[in-house]
RNA sequence: GGCUGAGUGGCAGAGUGGCUAUGCAGCGGAUUGCAAAUUCGUUUCACGUCGGUUCAAAUCCGGCCUCAGCCUCCA
């Protein structure tokens, strides 16, 4: 049975669809003003681990996951940049999808954008209007009356009274409290604007997702994910907004992964200490990356350095050379300890780090086969294949992994080497066939002599 | 000040009231022409601290210490 851990009960609970055999799943995307790092890269990786176990499990998933193309830091990086909106937006969304689409990432069903949405915007404020949940200041903005909604703040746990608000932001007097949060943003001069019944302006920052969500999955849906730091304001607005517009429940589960995080810091924009994803990816493997984001659960930190995807690297590497030579013909092993182990694992809050232990250990039943009984090798190794690939892991062909990222020689001038390698071996000439091996690992290639042959992989 | 969460062997990181996590790194054996890969082994309590419950606790309860996060934009 699936559990998961629900942000909202703080608990871990067994998950029942609303509807059988359905799931409706909608989380946070990207705010699109620059490129994604390794933050943006560890929520994709984890939802899209997340929905390909869920689809695993036989389930009908449909994934969504916006993106939010308008707020003040897209306005005022267009700004400083001279260029449009639009343009902006285009570039840095097209840059996610190449970012996505490297880390093995599947495409979400739908990834509306905030912009597409204004009449729903629209519409759910006015029903907060109706409903008496908002309000218009004398700024000409529209604001949602927190203390109106009786249960604000029961995603993250938090009373009105024991915030302190004002502690680092002034306060705004025109607010009716200090918590209520903009809906719908007065237009200023030089900013982009719609229409609305409450003159020109633009969506607040947390309005888009009530709006997009509702709309793609229905007023009440199944999951809802994103970062740790969307929970409290983000979520609880929306919370906030979509039951006081709809008057329905609007989530049954919240779930929030943990940061990444760089000496013991959260890595963030604001903190300055970010590595982008395509930054990263000119020194490791995409694989390599998600393979590292996946060694820690999904709610706890997970800590950012070189050692740590060096570690991957290495991991990685066993995995693929148990697959190397293995025939993917064979039928793969179904229903054994290891497919057991690897799901109860899984339905335990999604425990990655517990289902790349068992994938290890199938691993090292392979190795053990190889020789012994290379049919049911072959088979362990396609299940282990299989299983990786519930987590996005090990689709490619083994040697494309071990020979990826080939710097300094061509795969021909290494065949060659190999061959004149090959050659003094068998006339016993250690001392030449030594030689070649260490001008080969010089290059980064480390060489392994087989029973079939030597093959060969970059270090 | 309020609210979350966390403290496990050299590093990373799971987990269960009593029995080997796993990976990386190190050391030793097998294997190899030598390596690499693979495999086997790696000594005494690895489980923040102080108490409590228990025949038994790193695992349950309580206090304390330390760290991170949220209460402003953030994935």
């Amino acid at each position: 049975m699936l559990t998961i851990y629900n942000s909202l009960t703080r608990q871990k609970q067994p998950f029942i669809p609303i509807q059988a055999g359905k799931i409706g799943l909608y989380v946070c995307g990207m705010t699109v003003y620059d490129y994604c790092h390794i933050g943006h890269a560890r929520v994709i990786v984890v939802f899209d681990t997340v929905v390909r176990y869920l689809r695993s499990l036989g389930y009908h998933v449909t994934y969504i996951r916006n993106i939010t193309d308008i707020d003040d830091k897209i306005i005022q990086r267009a700004h400083e940049n001279g260029e449009t909106i639009e343009n902006l937006t285009n570039r840095f969304i097209q840059a996610m999808h190449e970012d996505t689409a490297a880390l093995g990432v599947l495409l979400p069903d739908d990834e509306p954008r905030a912009t597409q949405f204004i009449p729903q915007i629209i519409t759910i404020i006015q029903r907060l209007l109706d409903n008496g949940y908002a309000y218009i200041t004398p700024h000409g903005d529209v604001c949602y009356a927190v203390q109106h909604f009786t249960n604000y703040g029961k995603l993250s746990g938090k009373r009105l009274e024991d915030l302190r608000a004002g502690e680092r932001v002034e306060i705004d007097r025109s607010k009716q409290h200090p918590l209520d949060f903009v809906l719908w943003k007065a237009a200023k001069p030089n900013e982009p604007s719609w229409s609305s019944p409450w003159g020109a302006g633009r969506p607040g920052w947390h309005i888009e997702c009530s709006a997009m969500s509702t709309h793609c999955l229905g007023n009440h849906f199944d999951i809802h994910g994103g970062g740790m730091d969307l929970q409290f304001p983000h979520h609880e607005n929306e919370i906030a907004q979509s039951e006081g517009a709809t008057g329905e429940p609007f989530v049954n589960v919240w779930m929030h992964n943990g940061f990444v995080r760089i000496n013991d810091e959260k890595m963030s924009k604001s903190l300055g200490n970010f590595f982008t994803v395509r930054e990263v990816l000119k020194q490791y493997s995409a694989e390599v990356i998600r393979y590292f984001i996946l060694t820690s659960h999904y709610r706890s930190p997970l800590n950012y350095s070189d050692q740590e995807l060096e570690s991957a690297k290495q991991a990685l590497t066993r995995l693929y050379t148990t697959l190397r030579g293995l025939s993917t013909i064979a039928e793969p092993e179904l229903d054994n300890l290891y497919e057991q182990r690897f799901i109860s694992a899984m339905n335990d809050d999604f425990n990655t780090p517990e289902a790349l232990a068992i994938l290890f250990d199938l691993s090292k039943e392979v190795n053990k086969l190889k020789d012994k009984e290379p049919m049911q090798a072959t088979r362990l190794g396609n299940q282990l294949r299989r299983l990786g690939g519930i987590m996005g892991l090990l689709q490619i062909e083994p040697e494309t992994f071990l020979q990826g990222q080939l710097e300094s020689l061509s795969t021909q001038e290494i065949e060659h080497l190999i061959t004149e390698r090959q050659a003094a071996r068998s006339r016993r000439d250690w001392a030449m066939a030594d030689q070649i091996r260490d001008q080969l690992q010089a290059s980064g290639i480390i060489l392994e002599d087989t029973a079939q042959g030597t093959s060969w992989r970059v270090m």
